[in-house]
DNA sequence: AGGTACTTATAGAGT
DNA sequence: ATAAGTACCT
């Protein structure tokens, strides 16, 4: 019997299937078994797999997810509609792309994409770009979007203009709208349109509102509490007419805020959808009773939350090991030296370790110390794949065939390789281009017409003309035919291969590589979903270069892993673990202003997705958790001191070995309920005053030669000399039993003795 | 126009 | 520490 693995929770979860519920699902509690076998069970009802929506976190989890599934009811399940927010609905958008204004070979732009063009719009506005940092911005406009506002709309919305002009802003909203123009001129849309545009769809059109809520008669929605307004409100209006609708998730993991997900969500479900039943999977398969409980512990501190009860009845286990090291250095070689341990007396595997840390920044000590052990091992996410140059590059090109608007992409590969057209000449297209609000590559086909004489204009044209050749080719060729072609054309090779650096050998492989997924995609099976779908739509199922873009587009890094059979321990973010578990865990850099990060100590809300954060990287652990704190630590090409992690403190030091009490450090954390309050915008009053480096600067001034000084770690000392001033102050001091240290005075804390 | 040498901004998680 | 931007030279 298909149910017959489950226990009475799961089982009520998955029996339940009309009508709006929500699934309460503590860490390692079997959600993802549970959310399989709902969806097989529905499919065994007789539910057909085609009226079944099923969104996940990311498109890694959708695969492995429609997997099971088909080990459990068979192929008919390759044909539901699973997937992330994102590729989901780009689907869709492309299907009725005309609806929107939109051809369907739109081009998608990343955050890098989005980023220069929000530069080369301040620097037309003549806005100074120090006040108008093209990272707030974007976070400004992301915000907006994801919240469903409109650049009208924000421009009428008195609160966020007096947002804007309180902090020296208030060209934001024409930056907004010239934003949003430039993008329709490109004919592309940034990550935010995708869930922005399928809302505008609904709204706008009837009976696509009417057809997809008959597709999708059943929507399933798991990691529910990272989802953002915009995402809340497609699957409310989706899930209207049949009105079932499944939603999954803990909120204590939610993580996501910073890029908008609102926790609020899940936390008002109930609110939301009066009669919806709650199940509620509590029991731990994961973790040893020490790691669930000193979990706990740690979330406890949290104020809003939904009541849960998170147990196991698993073995006790080790309590956590806290381990304090002296530095950056030496906490690599300690969690390096913890692994070879286990590996060579108790026969584990290096695929049973992995090593999590709060920012990318981090991975650089402990690689170097694996490296050295030779331990093998694979880092996820950091500088991915497709954010290399030369993959760049390639992909410009595809894209700028795929969709001749694309002035992004045009702008990449115009002169590169250098073809002799320079920057006078582009900006002379970019003139042109905005006085005739056309795109840049319409402006290089009429170079010849332009005013002012372009001494490349013939160059220009016989670049124009080859993207043209490769455009007319799009929907005859597969994707790798054409992406041989254009890959020749471009002489991307021919310049990588009379590069003199070694490196540019690895960029040719790296272009290599690319090249076989092309193959590859283009090898791939037919998706399945895509066919479905009748009448009016275009086809999809070409493997075409269009469809090749759109998809890697949405791909992240750890979509594109292989299954990895090799035998690695693994590094990365504690975002990037979300989902995983490991048999041995390592948490890296418990200090306070890292973790938590010195970013979120302004307001409660922040700090408390911190703490959600080492929740979720705490509960990754199977057998055996390790926490590790590095007194002094390189960043930004100093060094750096830190307490350790006021985190530490919170967790029972019952679960815990390796605490050294602290007597005389004062930790000022009490001041938690003075934050202000935020905005309804999350993230949009992140102008406020928040210095660089984010410590208050000291009376540095106060210290002299000669002086006695105490420090926290290093004890008593001497100044013995003083260079710098202001916030860059280092003195270097002689202790008395440390030797001598060359200390920066905003981090290191000194207080003078006596 | 293209390349090199110096200057300066940026250092939070990622679809 | 590093990437990206600018100034200047060939």
């Amino acid at each position: 019997m298909l149910l017959d693995g489950l226990n009475e929770a799961q089982k009520g979860a998955v029996e339940q299937t009309e009508g709006a519920m929500l699934i309460i699902a503590g860490a390692g509690s079997g959600k993802t078994r549970t959310l399989t076998y709902k969806i097989a069970y529905l499919i065994e009802k007789g539910v057909s797999p085609f009226n079944i929506l099923a969104l996940t976190f990311t498109n890694k989890a959708a695969q492995e997810m429609k997997e099971r599934i088909t080990n459990l009811v068979g192929p008919s399940a390759m044909q539901i509609w699973m997937g992330t927010f994102h590729s989901v609905f780009s689907k869709v958008i492309r299907i009725e792309a005309q609806r929107l204004g939109y051809l369907s070979n739109f081009t998608i732009y990343d955050t890098n994409d989005s980023k220069n063009l929000l530069k080369a719009i301040i620097k037309d506005f003549s806005l100074d770009d120090k006040i108008y940092n093209k990272s707030f911005v974007q976070n400004r406009i992301s915000a907006a979007k994801n919240n469903l506002i409109s650049p009208v709309a924000y421009k009428q919305n008195v609160q966020l203009m007096q947002e804007d002009e309180s902090c020296g802003k208030k060209y934001l909203s024409d930056i907004y709208i010239e934003y949003n123009l430039r993008l329709r001129r490109a004919m592309a849309m940034d990550f935010d349109d995708l869930l922005f545009n399928m809302n505008v769809l609904l709204r706008d059109n009837p009976d696509l509102l009417l057809k997809y809520q008959e597709k999708f008669q059943y929507v399933l929605v798991d990691e529910y509490q990272d989802t953002n307004y915009s995402q809340y409100y497609i699957i409310k209006k989706l899930s209207a007419r049949f009105k079932n609708i499944c939603v999954v998730g803990d909120d204590s993991q939610s993580i996501y805020a910073f890029r908008g997900a609102n926790i609020q969500n899940i936390l008002n479900f109930q609110r939301d959808y009066k009669d919806a039943k709650v199940f509620k999977l509590e029991q731990n398969y994961r973790s040893t009773q020490n790691i669930v409980n000193a979990a706990n512990s740690l979330i406890e501190k949290n104020v809003g939350k939904i009541k849960k009860n998170v147990w196991t009845s698993n073995v006790q286990g080790d309590k956590i090991t806290y381990q304090e090291l002296s530095s950056d250095k030496e906490e690599a070689s300690y969690i390096s030296g913890q692994i070879l341990k286990r590996i060579s007396y108790q026969g584990v595997k290096h695929s049973d370790f992995a090593i999590l840390y709060r920012t990318n920044q981090q991975s650089r000590a402990i690689e170097e110390s694996l490296r050295f052990q030779n331990i093998p091992y694979r880092i996820f996410s950091g500088l991915s794949f497709y954010d290399r140059k030369e993959i760049k590059d390639l992909l410009a090109y595809f894209r700028l065939v795929v969709n001749n608007y694309d002035d992004e992409a045009f702008i990449r590969v115009i002169n590169f390789p250098a073809r002799g057209i320079g920057e006078t000449s582009i900006g002379k297209l970019r003139i042109f281009a905005s006085e005739n609000n056309i795109s840049l590559f319409a402006s290089a086909q009429r170079a010849k017409e332009m005013s002012s004489d372009l001494r490349c204009a013939n160059k220009i044209e016989d670049f124009v003309t080859m993207i043209k050749t490769f455009s007319l080719n799009l929907q005859q060729e597969d994707a790798f035919t054409l992406g041989s072609q254009i890959l020749a054309g471009s002489h991307i090779i021919k310049f990588w291969k009379e590069d003199e650096d070694p490196g540019s050998d690895n960029k040719i492989e790296n272009i290599e590589e690319l090249m076989n997924a092309l193959q590859a995609f283009v090898d791939s099976e037919e998706d399945a979903i895509l066919d479905e779908l009748t009448g009016e739509e275009i086809s999809l199922k070409n493997k075409t270069l269009d469809v090749f873009l759109q998809q890697v587009s949405l791909m992240s890094e750890t979509d594109r892993q292989e299954e990895g059979n090799e035998d690695t321990v693994s590094l990365m973010t504690i975002h990037a673990a979300k989902g995983l578990e490991f048999p041995y865990v390592f948490v890296a850099g418990m200090e306070e202003n890292l973790f938590p990060s010195v970013l979120s100590l302004g307001s409660r809300d922040d700090l408390e997705e911190e703490r959600r954060l080492l929740y979720v990287a705490m509960t990754r652990a199977e057998k055996e958790l390790f926490l590790t704190c590095a007194q002094a630590r390189y960043r930004n090409g100093q060094m750096n001191f830190n307490d350790p992690s006021r985190f530490i403190d919170e967790i029972d030091s019952q679960y815990l070995n390796g605490a050294i009490a602290k007597q005389d450090s004062i930790k000022p954390y009490k001041q938690e309920e003075t934050f202000k309050p935020k905005p309804h915008l999350t993230k949009l009053n992140s102008s406020l005053p928040n210095p660089i480096g984010g410590t208050p600067v000291k009376d540095l001034g106060s210290f002299a030669l000669g002086m006695r000084v105490f420090h926290d770690k290093f004890g008593s000392g001497v100044i013995k000399e003083l260079e710098g001033k202001g916030d860059d102050t280092k003195a270097l001091v002689v202790f008395d039993n440390a030797g001598e240290k060359k200390l920066v005075l905003r981090f290191a804390k000194l207080k003078k003795q006596e």
